[in-house]
DNA sequence: ACACCCATGTCCGAAAACCGCGAGACTTCC
DNA sequence: GGAAGTCTCGCGGTTTTCGGACATGGGTGT
C-alpha cells in the first residue's frame, strides 16, 4: 500500500449527452477518476492527493470500461454496476463510497440515510464532505443522494447534471 | 391534560337517512367524533390531530349513544343534547363548540351572532373556521349556523345535508 | 493539537396565506 | 326608487411556509 513506484494512468476524454467526460484508468483496468471535463483541474487534484507520483497520458481507455460509459448513457443505466474501481482516501470516506454503490440506479437516498447505513447516523455533514470528495464520478453515484427535503442540494459537476442524470435513471426529482 | 397514555377508541358505522355516518366513542362513554362515512379520511385526520396516538377499532358504540342517534334521526330532535362529547383543541375552537351546544333544535344562529355569543364579536371568519373543525358533527350542531343573509354558505358534510338537517328540525330554511 | 470548513437535519419564531364572514359601495334590472 | 346581485376590504385564529440559528462529525491546513 505505501509502494511509490511511479505509476502511469490512462487519460480518455469521451462524449455523452451532458458533455465531455475524462475517464481515468490504470494497468489492471480499474477506474482511478471520472469527471466532467470543465472539471478538469480540480480531477487532477484529487488524483494526485490519492495517487501520488502517478503520471497521466492520454490514451485509450480499456474496452470494457469505455462501453459502460457508453451504454449508461445510451439508456443502460446499470452498465457500470460491476465496474471495478480504486481510490485511496480515508477509512470514512471509503465506507461512504462503498454504501453510495449500493444505490441501485433509479433511486435516491438522503444525507441521512447514507450516514445510518455505515453507522454513524450523526455523521451527516462529513458524508456530505465525502461525498463531495468522490473522485469517481456516475460509476460511484454520489449523485443519488438528496437532501432530507427533497432537494437536490449540490453536485460537485453543477445541479443541472445532477437533475439530468437522477431523471435519466429514472428517479422521481422534486 | 397532557397525559399520552395510548386510548383505544370504538368506532362504529351507523345508517342514518342522509349516509352512513362514523361514531368514534372513548372508554368513558364519551363522544370522541362524529363524522359522514364519505368524509372518513377527514375524519381520521382531525381525531390524529385531536387525541394523538390513540388507535381505532370497529366495535359497538355504548348503547345510549347510539340510541341518541337514532332517536334524532326519528324524529325526536333532541335527543342528541344530553350526550357528552370530549375533544382537544384550542382554547378559542372549544368555546366555539361549547357555544354550539347552546343552540337548540329549530333554531339557527349566524357567524356574527356566534362570535358575539363567545365575546369576540369581530373574529367572524375565525368562527366559521372552528366550526369547520368541528370533529363531532350533529352532536355538536355546527350545521345551524348560517349566513347573515339566510345563505347556509359551507357544511363539511355537503350543503345538501345541512339544509335535510335543518329542515329535519323544523328550522325555516332559505 | 487546534481552528475552520461543509453537497445536513432539526427546531423555533416570525411572517404570510388561508377561510364555512359581514358590511359598505356600486351596478343592474325591473 | 329600490331589491338583489357583485366586488372589495377588514377582520381574527389557525396553519403552513420560510429563514436563521444551532448541533453535529470528519477533513484539511497550520
Amino acid at each position: 500500500m505505501r509502494n511509490t513506484q511511479p505509476e502511469t494512468l490512462t487519460l480518455e476524454r469521451v462524449a455523452t449527452p451532458v458533455g465531455e467526460v475524462l475517464l481515468v484508468t490504470d494497468g489492471e483496468g480499474a477506474v482511478r477518476a471520472l469527471d466532467f471535463a470543465d472539471y478538469e483541474d480540480r480531477m487532477t487534484r484529487l488524483l494526485a492527493r490519492h495517487a501520488p507520483g502517478a503520471s497521466l497520458k492520454a490514451g485509450r481507455a480499456p474496452e470494457p470500461v469505455r462501453a459502460a460509459v457508453e451504454r449508461y448513457f445510451a439508456g443502460d443505466v446499470h452498465a457500470l454496476d460491476g465496474l471495478t474501481v480504486t481510490t485511496g482516501g480515508t477509512d470514512f470516506q471509503r465506507s461512504v463510497w462503498k454504501a453510495l454503490r449500493a444505490i441501485p440506479a433509479g433511486e435516491t437516498r438522503t444525507y441521512g440515510q447514507l450516514a445510518a447505513a455505515i453507522g454513524s447516523p450523526k455523521a451527516v455533514r462529513a458524508v456530505g464532505l465525502a461525498n463531495g470528495r468522490n473522485p469517481v464520478g456516475l460509476i460511484v453515484p454520489c449523485h443519488r443522494v438528496i437532501g432530507a427535503n427533497g432537494t437536490l442540494t449540490g453536485y460537485a459537476g453543477g445541479l443541472e447534471r445532477k437533475r439530468w442524470l437522477l431523471q435519466h435513471e429514472g428517479a422521481s426529482v422534486a
